[in-house]
DNA sequence: TGGGCTAACATGGGAACACATGGGCGTCAA
DNA sequence: TTGACGCCCATGTGTTCCCATGTTAGCCCA
């Protein structure tokens, strides 16, 4: 079970979402009663998911040996900014105020499925990223195939 | 059960504050009776926990040999600096003067989670510490992934 | 193949509830 | 006696739950 797709929905009156569906699906199957979110590092977007997220940053948390600053640091950067997210009987969420300034969201929000976790945007922030994410994928894929990246896609 | 996200709390006129509720079910699963708490090391903040903490200090205490010069000056830091908080049906803690001036507090704390505890500061105290951990993970970053950013964000 | 039906989903709003906060009072100890 | 502390109750605000509605998509049947 993966996060997968791009789907748009809209915040209500009160500042809520829904999840997708099929991101409910799949948080489900996981098992996290919730979910989990927070800032990315270098996107003005969000980052949700559930056990298995929380596992990918317990590992990269537990690479460094407690009181090390390292440890502090990446604790503080993604646990301190993070929040456990509850969702409502009716699979909605309501976002923190911090983290739509983060992401510039307002009153729309796009998922994005990412496999083990899925990214929120504001549809102008995902509209950019998208574009850059192109660009940076065309040459990426030329540099593999060595030359005209006219290979199948 | 983690010490999750960062929290703004107000100190009553009685110098009290409220721990949040997220917070408080994690104590309560870890199943401490109150709150243990110590200064941080070289930190102008107060640290906190259940017995997940306590385990870990241990831990880190064992590491040294018994009667060491180096086992003497953590223990004394760590558990001789610390308290046993009593948490009142509300759900609020008192702190001793000595803490609040440790880490600067007069009327309002900002926890910060970090999974296995969390932390206390000063609002002007957690801006400073923020801003600086955001500036040394990065360049952790950088190194750990070579520069591409192409990595978990 | 087209129309209608049904079920799942996204959305909206009202009411109950939990939480953070504030203050009064009794109790224990210095 | 006095101060600090712990317990109790009161209140405002934000959040969560519950129920209602519109919309879409899938399905069945003619």
């Amino acid at each position: 079970m993966r996060f997968v797709s791009t789907i748009q929905a809209r915040l209500d009156g009160k500042g809520r979402v829904s999840i997708p569906a099929s991101f409910r699906a799949v948080l489900e199957a996981d098992g996290y009663p919730g979910l989990f979110m927070h800032p990315a590092l270098d996107l003005p977007a969000l980052e949700a998911g559930g056990n298995r997220l929380l596992a990918e940053i317990d590992g990269l948390i537990g690479r460094y040996p407690p009181y090390s600053e390292a440890r502090d640091l990446i604790a503080t950067a993604l646990l301190g900014a993070s929040e456990h997210l509850k969702v409502d009987p009716e699979g909605r969420i309501a976002l923190p105020e911090r983290f739509k300034a983060h992401a510039g969201i307002t009153n729309a929000v796009v998922f994005v499925g990412l496999g083990d976790r899925f990214r929120l945007f504001s549809p102008d922030g995902f509209a950019a990223q998208e574009a850059e994410a192109k660009a940076k994928l065309r040459a990426l894929k030329a540099s593999l195939t060595g030359g005209t990246g006219a290979g199948t896609s």
